[in-house]
DNA sequence: GCCAACGTTGGC
DNA sequence: GCCAACGTTGGC
C-alpha cells in the first residue's frame, strides 16, 4: 500500500504517511466481522457523486518516519502474498472518506509520489472495503494516533490487489501538461484532483479522466 | 535540500 | 469562530 504512499499520506497523516509496512492480506482477510461501524462522512464532506475509479499515492523510495521505512512502491505490492496489501496510514479526513466509499472490484491507479520519478505506475483493485486501520492503535507505528479509541476508530483502510503495470509509466509531468492544456480546451483532465487537490493522497477520478489516462498508454511519451 | 501549498492545532 | 503558528506533503 501505499503508504499509502503508502504514505498514506496524510497523516495526519493519514495517510499520511508513509505507509508503514503494509500488512499482508492474510492477517486481515477474514475479519469482516471485525469491522466496526464507521461513522458516515459529515455532510459537508460527503461526495454527492459516486466514484468508481481512484488514484492512490504511495512512496516507492525509502524514507524513515519515526524510524520506520515507509517505502511501498508498486513492486512491493506485487511482492505481497496474493499481491494484496492493506492501504494503511491514511490520516486525512477527506482521503479517509474516499476510502470508506470504495467498493469491491473498483480500480485504482497506483501513483508513485515523493520520488525521483513521480507518476502512475500501475493498476490495482479494491478487494476489501473499508475497515479499521490497526496502525492507529500501534504505538510504534509512524501512523499511531493516540486520540483514536478502540471502540470508535477514527481511521480506515481498504485492501488492494495488484492488477497490472501500466503499459508504460505515465509521468506526473505528462499528466500536468495535459491538465494545463485541458484547462484551456475543456479536455478530460481539466479538473483532475491530482492538480486541483494537490495534497490529497486518495482521490477520485471521473470515468473520463480514467479512460483518458488509460489511452495515454498507447501513445508515445510526450 | 528548498519551499509552496495546505491541513491541523490551539490561543484568544 | 478567527486566525497565526506550525507541521506535512510532495514536486522540483
Amino acid at each position: 500500500m501505499p503508504r499509502p504512499r503508502k504514505r498514506l499520506a496524510e497523516t495526519a497523516g493519514p495517510d499520511n504517511k508513509r505507509l508503514s509496512e503494509k500488512c499482508t492480506k492474510t492477517e486481515n482477510s477474514a475479519d469482516v466481522g471485525n469491522c466496526s461501524p464507521q461513522k458516515a462522512p459529515t455532510s459537508k464532506n460527503r461526495e454527492k457523486t459516486p466514484h468508481s475509479h481512484w488514484l492512490m499515492k504511495s512512496e516507492p523510495e525509502s524514507r524513515l518516519e519515526k524510524g520506520v521505512d515507509v517505502k511501498f512502491g508498486i513492486e512491493d505490492l506485487k511482492a505481497q502474498p496474493k499481491q494484496t496489501a492493506c492501504w494503511d496510514g491514511v490520516r486525512n479526513y477527506q482521503a479517509r472518506n474516499f476510502l470508506r466509499s470504495m467498493k469491491l472490484e473498483e480500480e485504482a491507479f497506483f501513483y508513485h509520489s515523493n520520488c525521483k520519478q513521480p507518476g502512475i505506475a500501475g493498476l490495482m483493485k479494491i478487494v476489501k472495503e473499508a475497515y479499521p486501520d490497526h496502525t492507529q492503535f500501534e504505538k510504534n507505528s509512524p501512523h499511531y494516533d493516540p486520540s483514536s479509541k478502540e471502540d470508535n476508530p477514527k481511521w480506515s483502510m481498504v485492501d488492494v490487489q495488484f492488477v497490472r503495470m501500466m503499459k508504460r509509466f505515465i509521468p506526473l509531468a505528462e499528466l500536468k501538461t495535459y491538465h494545463q492544456a485541458h484547462k484551456a480546451t475543456g479536455g478530460p483532465l481539466k479538473n483532475m484532483a491530482l492538480f486541483t487537490r494537490q495534497r490529497l493522497s486518495v482521490q477520485p477520478l471521473t470515468q473520463e479522466e480514467f479512460d483518458f489516462i488509460l489511452s495515454l498508454e498507447e501513445k508515445e511519451p510526450s
